[in-house]
RNA sequence: GGCCCGUUCGUCUAAGGGUUAGGACACCACCCUUUCACGGUGGUGAUACGAGUUCGAAUCUCGUACGGGCUACCA
């Protein structure tokens, strides 16, 4: 019998949750979901200088915006916590301890000074950056270099100290990754990772062995920037727990900007967002702008995010997150990063607002709406709204452009569009339009558009000549769904009242 | 520099020895619509290079080139 699948997203709190971050989570969620297992959300916060605050609550939100839920965190609660590695603390230094006394690390008392001198000195050309590895450590200051008595002296002295991993010469680490089958590495390349810190914290890569042990994970995934440190982690995993009982790894492709690594810099840049939701680092006040605030809706970024990097073997594109977890294989993943591609991303929000239903987009538009400063007091007039104007939608706040004309008259009218070729043959088929409009009984597109031709052809006039002007007394401006659909929505009184007010501007001055 | 990963249209990708190398975004043209979209039809456009294996290679192997990542008491 297998063991339940379980998972595991381990972010670091330092700031806003990029596209990369996302992804790794949704195809962790779709793993998770696909196989009954659980999904676990564990606060990776080893480092106390790189707190930052409202990092955490930041993840829990874009979860909750995106629909991916997980089963166990510091807000889901769950029986393997703490989920904040801060509050694990003490449970790291005794594996750390027992690597040291089985000979597999081992105490380093050199201090960030002498850290510094020997990567001077032993820089060069060949080597720019010199590590702490089997061909240095014996020249350190650490617990394999000094007497055993010294070193018992220092630690009971207090002496500040990390333990470092006393990575093996010569042996070849291999795992395989789902997928990009077996990797492996010399381990005489490797060099030997402070696995406890001075302040007693682990590093990550103590913490995320202990941690995926201790929660029963069985799937690791993460981004491919964890590649090369993969070998410290199989080895640890070999000395502390068996490397029969390690997870099976898969390392994601990375999310590529226009230049290499996206970074949240590229969105400035090149005017695309890179978060989640919007972030305001609280430390220099500045804002980064988000796909959600953007405009992009949930199913949306979730179908953009999924594709990007993956795909179902079939044609098919667009996909809800049922679908996507009924058809997500880690197999499929692929093994090359993926440049972002902002025009695609917004086509896939484009097919998901025209895909949702009113029900869905309503309080999203409304919201923003009312932030452009337009009061929406009839909520069927906007349930008819939105389904009129959807299919041209691509980002949330087009709603603002295509509807607002529909809950308030517009203030300005582009004159210039229609002032050069008014006459008064158009002025009386206006005046003529209004009463057969009042009399109609029939208030609807058809009606309205066949009267509108018929009115015209009796007076020798083309209709294409008239719909322009009769847009923008309606509308304001050329822009918004077919003209009489605008008419039949804005109703009988509203539609008469606006080419009244619009004749009296065209027709004066 | 070293190590690791990667390489099919501009971008995301399909094709796991035999296809006119398929689709989507973007772009262009036409149709629809005399607002703009949506929609429809068509088009431009790719296997990095060199060897090898094979009757046959985008697909397997090796080399080269190029791209990316890592190289902290950060994750």
């Amino acid at each position: 019998m297998s063991k339940k699948v379980r998972v595991r997203f381990a972010p670091s709190p330092t700031g806003g949750l990029h596209l990369g971050g996302v992804r790794t989570v949704l195809y962790n969620y779709l793993f998770a979901q696909k196989y009954g297992g659980d999904f676990i959300v564990r606060i990776e916060d080893t480092d106390q200088s790189r707190y930052v605050a409202g990092a955490e609550e930041y993840i829990f939100d874009t979860l909750k915006w995106c629909g991916l839920e997980p089963d166990e965190s510091v807000q889901h609660g769950g029986d393997f916590g703490p989920y904040r590695q801060s509050e694990r603390k003490d449970s790291y230094r005794q594996y750390a301890e027992q690597l040291v006394k089985e000979g597999n690390a081992y105490y380093a008392f050199d201090t960030s000074e002498e850290l510094e001198k020997m990567r001077a000195e032993y820089k060069s050309e060949q080597n720019p950056s010199p590590q702490y590895d089997q061909t240095l450590r014996m020249k350190m200051k650490n617990s394999l270099t000094i007497s055993a008595e010294e070193t018992k002296k220092l630690l009971e002295a207090n002496a500040e100290h990390v333990i470092r991993i006393k990575v093996p010469e010569n042996e070849t680490v291999a795992f395989t990754d789902m997928i990009r089958g077996e990797v492996h590495f010399d381990s005489s390349l490797l060099d030997d990772k402070v696995l406890l810190k001075a302040d007693g914290m682990p590093t990550y890569h103590l913490a995320v062995v202990v941690d995926d042990c201790l929660m029963q994970i069985t799937h690791a995934f993460r981004g491919e920037e964890w590649l090369p440190s993969a070998p410290v982690h199989i080895l640890l995993w070999k000395y502390l727990f068996g490397i029969e009982n390690m997870p099976q790894w898969a390392h994601f492709p990375l999310i590529l900007g226009p230049n290499g690594k996206l970074s949240k810099r590229d969105g400035s840049k090149y005017g695309f967002p890179v978060f989640s939701m919007n972030w305001m680092d609280p430390k220099t006040n500045e804002l980064t702008e988000g796909f959600k605030e953007k405009g992009f809706i949930p199913e949306g970024f979730i179908n953009l995010l999924a594709l990007l990097g993956w795909n179902d073997g079939t044609e098919k594109e667009i996909f809800s997150l049922e679908e996507l977890i009924e058809a997500f294989s880690m197999e499929r993943v692929h093994s090359a990063g993926a440049k972002f591609d902002y025009e695609k991303a917004k086509w896939f929000n484009h097919e998901w607002i025209k895909k949702s239903g009113v029900g869905s987009l309503k309080s999203g538009v409304k919201k923003l709406l009312e932030q452009s400063g337009v009061t929406v007091a009839d909520e069927a007039l906007l349930d008819k709204v939105i389904e009129l104007v959807k299919d041209r939608c691509t980002l949330l706040p087009d709603f603002v452009q295509q509807s607002s004309f529909f809950f308030k008259a517009p203030e300005t009218l582009d004159t210039d569009s229609v002032k050069p070729k008014w006459n008064d043959a158009k002025q009386l088929f206006f005046v003529e339009l209004i009463r057969n409009y009042e009399l109609t009984q029939q208030w609807n597109t058809a009606t309205l558009e066949s009267n509108f031709k018929e009115i015209a052809s009796v007076n020798s006039l083309k209709p294409g000549e008239l719909m322009l002007p009769f847009r923008i007394m309606l509308v304001g401006g050329k822009f918004g769904p077919g003209v009489f659909d605008i008419a039949n929505v804005l109703g009988k009184g509203e539609t008469i009242n606006r080419i009244k007010t619009a004749l009296d501007i065209f027709s004066t001055h």
